[in-house]
DNA sequence: CCCAAAATCATCCGTTCGGATGACGCGCGT
DNA sequence: ACGCGCGTCATCCGAACGGATGATTTTGGG
């Protein structure tokens, strides 16, 4: 910007004394004053103007458009109810496994337990929510944000 | 923008007539062109500046900002998907009990039909979808925003 | 009217699930 | 050392589920 205007000054001044030099060659060529006024017009609006776009480069308007967005809803784990139910971390896990969509026996290869372990697993987490089918189970911890 | 140019023009129009009616005057009062073509300058310099500054005062950035919003998220079900797969509006109903986590008997009662008939509705939707089991039924039924 | 798709109901059979119950080991805090 | 919570594994049994298949009725569009 600063940089701009001193450019401009010295540009300004050298136009001046450029004009002033052939000022008078002008004259005694007996051309009008109004051609060299007209010409001091043109070059200096045309500095004029293109100082001004450098003046005004970086004052740009910056309009924000809010613009509302579905949100991935990032999941937080309501901790206060598996306390509450007193869900322990395994059946928790197992219940994730089963909304998942696998069955016991893939779970308890998942986890590298035996199905039976699953069961028990399961079992007791369908007690603590009052389920009474799997689905059901996933349904309530999806409700109670114990699962994604 | 255009109206600007226009105006400019104008006022450059008026200004050289202007000065062209003051110039004999400066002239009778034997002052040198030097002067007359600084004040030149210096108006149309400055008429350039403005004009560069109009020119330009208005170039807004429209800055998009994406606003997260808690959003409900209203579902909107992927009839593409559903019509793709060939899924019926019954066996999509049987799904979507499926995943409230309701049995088999409990949707028949709720939709006025034999279990059996459930069964079939859940059996031909879980062949649409390449389902072993209802819960992942149901995984898959989320996951292809074919269900809430 | 006729056909195709959809919906309905059924039977058989094997698998999975869920409930009830008992048992064992491990770590932790009293 | 003892109790307790947790995780683990097991057995038994009935209920629920899933697959395969066949049949009938209803419905919507050409």
């Amino acid at each position: 910007m600063r940089k701009h205007v001193l450019l401009y000054g010295l540009l300004a001044g050298a136009l001046i004394a450029a004009l002033r030099l052939i000022e008078y060659r002008w004259l005694v060529l007996e051309h009008s004053v109004e051609i060299y006024g007209g010409l001091v017009a043109a070059v200096f609006a045309s500095l004029g103007i293109w100082l001004g776009l450098k003046l005004t480069r970086h004052t740009e308007t910056v309009v924000v458009r809010e613009v509302e967005v579905p949100a991935p809803v990032s999941f937080v784990r309501d901790q206060s109810k598996v306390d509450s139910l007193g869900i322990t971390p395994r059946e928790l896990e197992v219940l994730e496994l089963i909304a998942a969509g696998l069955s016991n026996k893939e779970i308890a290869e998942r986890v590298y337990v035996s199905e039976n372990t699953v069961k028990t697993h399961s079992s007791r987490v369908f007690d603590k929510l009052g389920a009474r089918r799997r689905t059901q189970a996933v349904q309530l911890g999806k409700e109670l944000r114990l699962i994604p």
